[in-house]
DNA sequence: CGAAACGTTGAATGGTTTCAACAAGAGTGG
DNA sequence: CCACTCTTGTTGAAACCATTCAACGTTTCG
């Protein structure tokens, strides 16, 4: 059961290093104190000062601002494999809230974990620090995709990489992938209206390349898709120097 | 010399922490090695190897990304006391490229100088933590912004932003400070077209709030300015956990 | 002096939002 | 079980905002 929980972490971060029964171990340590959350109810305030840091074992996430006038900006989706709130352990307040998408399964991790995961696995330790990077950069894209894309290219790129990391935690193929956002959802990480995603969305069936219908997403064109987007998935599995 | 080269570092991290004397050595220990840049000519290129990472003692600096269709998104500005590439220490490659906006002075820091800082003046490790993380917060802000907040307020609460940055670091004022950046690096950091970006300031200026002229910008009426860009310092001046 | 970079303004074009209406499915309570 | 509501998805039309294209003034610099 627990490793079956610890899954998409270990999963994300073999493909990076071999992981020794050792550090095996001590990533199912990281996974006591797991929670279970219902979909739609924050889990972490903008503005609250309390500390708390998850690791995601299932479900979907997604982390976001809300704007003075009410309308709000996702800034990363989280799924199994990723962290919750690592900043909000660093600064005093979260600068941003957590949603569940879905009802999730989620690790409380403590500083105190994370200090002894690198006292005693340094390995895991910078493997983890690659991911949080990796996060990072991912931010980054996303950013310069709401600068500087076009609304098409910004989609097929948003699909693609949502793709791309499922695939990393086991969680989808090339192909397809199964993903429970709302047109509304992607509107918010998109900084789009809901109305337009539809819009977009049936442009790029149309155009025979992928389809988001039920929950599951259907890549019918990859090449295609890749080249609308002019996706380079360099930022999401570069091995980290850390690591040699 | 080197007190005012280091001063811009050590006022903004004396804002947070009282640095004692051994503390205020090690930073200038850090700003060795420093280095005169061109302005114009690009520090780190896109998808570049070699590790380089910089502390920026004068000057300013942007860290953008290139499209394939040639147009350019500028991720942040670095003003005097900020970091350049650190992401580029732990990743292999760096993501992005810097180039200097005017022309800077740098101090190349090295993987072993951040190791011996940390092992030696914990308190400045953790200060400098708390500065990345703020760099962090920055960003998402951005990314806010991008997608979610209309033109006019999205450069109301640039101006404001780089304000505060600036008078944290005294290089500038509430009510102005010198500007290097043109028409058209504002217009690639807030994803407008350059005349768009002079459209926008011709309004603030004729409703009476800022005017940029002559690379400096003066705020006429900070009250309405802060009022119109719901601007929120408090992601620019937290007290970080870390210091405690 | 000519070229290049920056700033400024107008007019036309086009992409996105907003408003509005409707369809389909899930969940709720009478 | 069936209205009822709520959420999600879908489409059309009008209004709006930002871009593009174009032209011109200014300053700087070789």
């Amino acid at each position: 059961m627990n490793a079956i929980v610890g899954s998409a972490l270990t999963r994300k971060l073999s493909a990076f290093i071999a992981l020794s029964d050792r550090e095996l171990e001590a990533l199912e340590r990281l996974h006591q104190r797991r929670r279970l959350f219902p979909a739609g109810q924050a889990l972490v305030h903008q503005g609250q000062t309390e500390r708390a840091a998850y690791f995601l074992a299932e479900g979907w996430v997604c982390s976001y601002k809300i704007q003075p006038d009410g309308s709000r900006q996702i800034v990363d989706f989280q799924i199994p494999g990723d962290f919750l709130g690592m900043r909000s352990v660093l600064l005093r307040t979260s600068d941003h809230s957590f949603e569940p998408v879905t009802e999730i399964v989620a690790a409380e991790v403590l500083m105190r974990d994370i200090h002894e995961m690198f006292a005693q696995t340094p390995r895991l330790g910078a493997a983890i620090l690659w991911a949080a990077s990796r996060d990072e950069a991912m931010v980054v894209e996303h950013l310069v995709g709401l600068g500087r894309r076009d609304t098409d290219v910004r989609m097929a790129h948003f699909l693609l990489e949502l793709g791309a990391r499922l695939v990393l935690v086991g969680l989808g193929t090339k192909a397809e992938y199964s993903c429970p956002l709302t047109q509304h959802h992607i509107a918010d990480a998109l900084g789009l209206s809901a109305v337009h995603v539809n819009r977009v969305l049936r442009r790029l069936r149309e155009d025979g390349l992928v389809t988001l219908r039920d929950g599951k997403v259907t890549i019918k064109d990859y090449r295609g898709l890749v080249e609308l987007a002019v996706f380079d998935p360099g930022y999401l599995d570069q091995t980290g120097p850390l690591l040699n």
